[in-house]
DNA sequence: CACGTCACG
DNA sequence: ACGTACGTGACGTGT
């Protein structure tokens, strides 16, 4: 017979501080130590192969007197509340799976482990014990494997492998903690005597009781022979509380462990709730509803054909490498063929599939269309969780307890496909997603893949040239950081920089960072005055980043048609906003006039012009529409400089005195409204004392108070369900909010407070560029879209037709929708971005 | 691969 | 007593 027994808190204290602490279902329930204590189950129970399984815990209410040492230990460590939520639900889960959770009053598991390893032992049983407790080491011997879990993966300990790491025996484990302590379970030990002194003395003496008998008359130093006098109580106490008590009153018939019928119903139902698909599947719980859902399908290959295509009315299909599969009625057609593929996608057929962008851009490099887009299923996981990290085909599947056939190879995407899109169209319908789904972000992969498409023209010999100047100005700085340092090092590590400027030269040490000194910007900025090399340092370090993000990084990426054509991610931020990478377009400098020279290099091609247009405070306009505050909303609506409105509110002065200090602090408070912001980081960004700062929130609020309700609200709303949601429906699901730890629940109420304004900001700018794209196109008109910078649009026109395009942005943007105040807009135009942007 | 740093809205 | 504004992406260093 084999047992399989596990410390079940030990384990789900592994797991608790292993997995992600923002795992949790729709309802905020964490569960990231329930799925890891499953992992780590399940992996163990596949290695093990057990007859008989029984999962232990602890129980130490001091009851009886019989077992002071649970009753000692039990006071120390408080389980964080997040973890203790889990600990029923993991026992329940146990039970229903069959499995025998016990404990037992006034005994840790460890105890109980400790006893039916001794009844295996005894018994000429085998026994394999999981757990991350060293203590239980002890248990080790000819019948009792223990598997320990580390950071470093699990070490099974066998007797042989006990002894070669630590060169005693399993069961003298004991006397050595009883010499060493260990401090993370209380126990004292002797003073002075570490790890070191310890393994050797057990090595020599084996047990501490052979030990005191002998000590004086042995050759140990009289330094150890005081500490082993004065320790001696301690040791004896230290002892008795390593030891792992071997004879708890528990059912000690291993035959009585094997684990009973699992009740998959039940099972089923407790762990959908929980939203624990991976484990739902690794289970294999899901019995198929009806068979079409799960059994693979008669799968067919044929070759598609134009007469296929043009009998097709809707169809799922996949597009890689340039190998086409359309799925409709259990057969597959396939086809490489580059005219099949582009008379396929600008077929009225109607189509769904995933990566639709990549698929616009097949077409459009290719002078065709992609017609009739139903369905990205990437993009509808995204709308059900922005959080996720990874939309693919199979991660969707085992999220939404769908099966993937992966036995199908290539076509395994496309098989899964139509199970899974019923399931995201259904959650996307109950959640009220749809709309958003089908209106905006669909439609919207179509401009996206028009703007990668078309790019942005490049002054290639200007950025060279731009990184020449760099480069020289970067090496004056060099040699005169040297010159004051007396030697060379390495100026962008920070490390290094920190020993100089800390060390050697002796500045005072402004913040510290998890690995050493800070050398940022806001610390340099203070040093400012106290030494010159600061200066340069700060100079160093923009000409290196100028050279090495801008210039290195943007000539790497300009095409063969002198293009840079960057990749805009869909599904990527938390808000709704759309980021941009390879390269990144979207935060090319612009606040220093050095680094704002980049743009000029940002043209528009021959006969063309570049027009910017950028909403002017959207984010406040946004807020004051969600808030409807009178004073906001009037502000506005008036057309007044908000900025030095709310200098004038806050300040209590007529707004024709506010100065241009006072205005600068109250778009510091502008912002940091939009942030959720405290008086600390106001006081830090704008150099004024806490209590000032304070004076300012406050008197903003009282000035603005349905602002104030407004952050009050949405908090409260997010602390009851879980989750916030923009103007237009998109939500972000806030965990952190029902944490216990402050400050992951600040953090959490923070999010809740920007998520809304941000993302109705990106919902309002993605319709107008939607609506943009499709004016431009049925206008026909010679100007496309080329960039988004999350306020700001960019067209590249033909310049006869600029006063059309410029008319089509400020309508679009301006009227995207109903607010209840006027969104405002700047454009401007130019032959560079540098130009088009002032 | 994590961290520090810094570019943008 | 703690840590301190929201959202991103890219680069260089150092373990």
């Amino acid at each position: 017979m084999k047992l399989f027994a596990i410390d079940g808190n030990s384990i789900l204290h592994r797991a608790f501080y292993g997995v992600d602490k923002n795992l949790s279902n729709k309802e905020g329930v964490p569960t990231n130590a329930v799925f890891g204590f499953m992992n780590i189950y399940l992996k163990n129970l596949n290695v093990v192969n057990p007859d008989a399984v029984v999962v232990a815990f602890d129980r130490s209410e001091p009851t009886f007197r019989h077992n002071a040492v649970a009753t000692y230990k039990a006071n120390r460590h408080g389980m964080p509340d997040n973890l203790a939520t889990q600990l029923p639900i993991t026992k329940k889960i146990l039970s229903l799976m069959g499995i025998k959770v016990t404990d037992y009053v006034g005994y840790e598991a460890d105890d109980i482990l400790g006893t039916l390893a001794r009844t295996c032992s005894e018994n000429g049983d085998q026994c394999f014990i999981l757990t991350g407790d060293r203590d239980s080491l002890q248990l080790v011997d000819e019948n009792v494997t223990v598997l320990l879990t580390t950071n470093k993966g699990i070490i099974k300990y066998t007797p042989e492998k006990f002894t070669e790491d630590y060169g005693f025996a399993p069961v003298n484990i004991i006397d050595f903690k009883a010499l060493m302590g260990d401090a993370s379970d209380n126990i004292s030990g002797v003073a002075g005597i570490g790890q070191k002194t310890a393994s050797a003395l057990v090595k020599e003496f084996t047990t501490v009781e052979n030990l005191y008998e002998k000590y004086l008359d042995s050759g140990l130093t009289t330094g150890i022979k005081k500490k082993l006098e004065n320790g001696k109580d301690s040791a004896y106490q230290s002892k008795w509380l390593a030891t792992i008590c071997r004879d708890v009153p528990i059912d000690t018939v291993i035959s009585h462990y094997i684990p009973h019928k699992s009740d998959n119903e039940k099972l089923l139902s407790l762990l959908s709730e929980l939203e624990m698909f991976k484990v739902i599947d690794k289970l294999s719980l899901i019995i198929p509803e009806n068979p079409e859902d799960v059994q693979p399908v008669e799968i067919v290959k044929i070759p598609l054909t134009t007469e296929i295509i043009s009998s097709l009315t809707e169809c799922i299909y996949t597009l890689d490498y340039g190998k086409l599969l359309v799925l409709k009625e259990n057969i597959v057609y396939t086809s490489s063929d580059k005219n099949i593929i582009k008379e396929f996608l600008s077929s009225p057929c109607e189509k769904s599939t995933d990566s639709a962008k990549s698929h616009y851009r097949y077409a459009m490099s290719a002078n065709s269309e992609l017609k009739n887009l139903k369905n990205d299923i990437s993009i509808g996981g995204y709308l059900l969780n922005v959080s996720g990290d990874n939309y693919s085909i199979k991660t969707l599947c085992s999220e939404y307890g769908v099966h993937y056939y992966s036995e199908n190879g290539i076509m395994a995407d496309i098989v899964s496909m139509p199970s899974l899109l019923k399931k995201i169209r259904e959650f996307l319908d109950s959640e009220n997603l749809m709309s958003l789904y089908e209106n905006i972000e669909i439609p919207l992969i179509e401009v996206l893949a028009s703007m990668e498409h078309t790019g942005v023209k490049v002054d290639k010999k200007g950025v060279q040239e731009f990184g020449e100047f760099l480069s020289v100005m970067e090496e004056e700085s060099k040699q005169k950081i040297f010159r004051r340092t007396g030697h060379i090092f390495n100026i962008s590590s920070p490390k290094q920089l920190g020993t100089v400027l800390f060390e050697e030269l002796g500045l005072p040490a402004i913040k510290k960072t998890k690995t050493g000194y800070s050398t940022n910007a806001d610390v340099l900025d203070i040093l400012r005055d106290k030494d010159p090399v600061i200066k340069d340092i700060i100079n160093y370090r923009q000409y290196t980043k100028l050279k090495s993000t801008y210039i290195d990084g943007i000539l790497k990426k300009i095409c063969t048609d002198g293009r840079i054509h960057t990749s805009f991610q869909q599904t990527e931020t938390r808000t709704g906003r759309i980021s941009s990478t390879e390269p990144n377009m979207q935060n090319i400098p612009v606040r220093t006039e050095l680094g704002r020279h980049m743009r000029k290099f940002f043209i528009a091609d021959n006969g063309k012009i570049l027009i910017d247009a950028d909403y002017s405070q959207i984010e406040l306009r946004v807020m004051a529409h969600l808030c409807g505050d009178k004073n906001l909303t009037t502000a506005f609506n008036l057309g007044e400089d908000i900025h030095t409105l709310t200098a004038s509110q806050v300040f209590d002065v007529p707004p024709i005195t506010v100065s241009s200090e006072m205005r600068s602090t109250a778009k510091a408070v502008n912002f940091g409204i939009i942030y959720g912001m405290g008086a600390f980081s106001l006081s830090k960004d704008i150099n004024i004392t806490r209590e000032q700062a304070e004076k300012y929130i406050n008197s903003y609020f009282e000035k603005y108070p349905k602002v104030k309700k407004f952050m009050e609200d949405t908090i409260e709303k997010a602390t009851e369900t879980g989750f916030v949601k923009t103007a237009f429906g998109r939500k972000r699901r806030i965990p952190e909010i029902k944490s216990s730890n402050k400050i992951q629940q600040s953090a959490g109420k923070r999010i809740a407070m920007n998520t809304p304004v941000q993302g109705t900001s990106a919902d309002l700018i993605k319709i107008a560029m939607i609506n943009v794209y499709n004016r431009l196109k049925s206008e026909n008109i010679n100007a496309r879209l080329i960039l988004q910078v999350h306020d700001e649009l960019i067209i590249e026109s033909d310049v006869s037709c600029t006063e059309r395009a410029v008319n089509i942005l400020r309508e679009e943007m301006q009227n995207v929708y109903e607010m209840k105040v006027p969104l405002s807009v700047d454009i401007s135009t130019g032959k560079s971005w540098y130009e088009a942007k002032e």
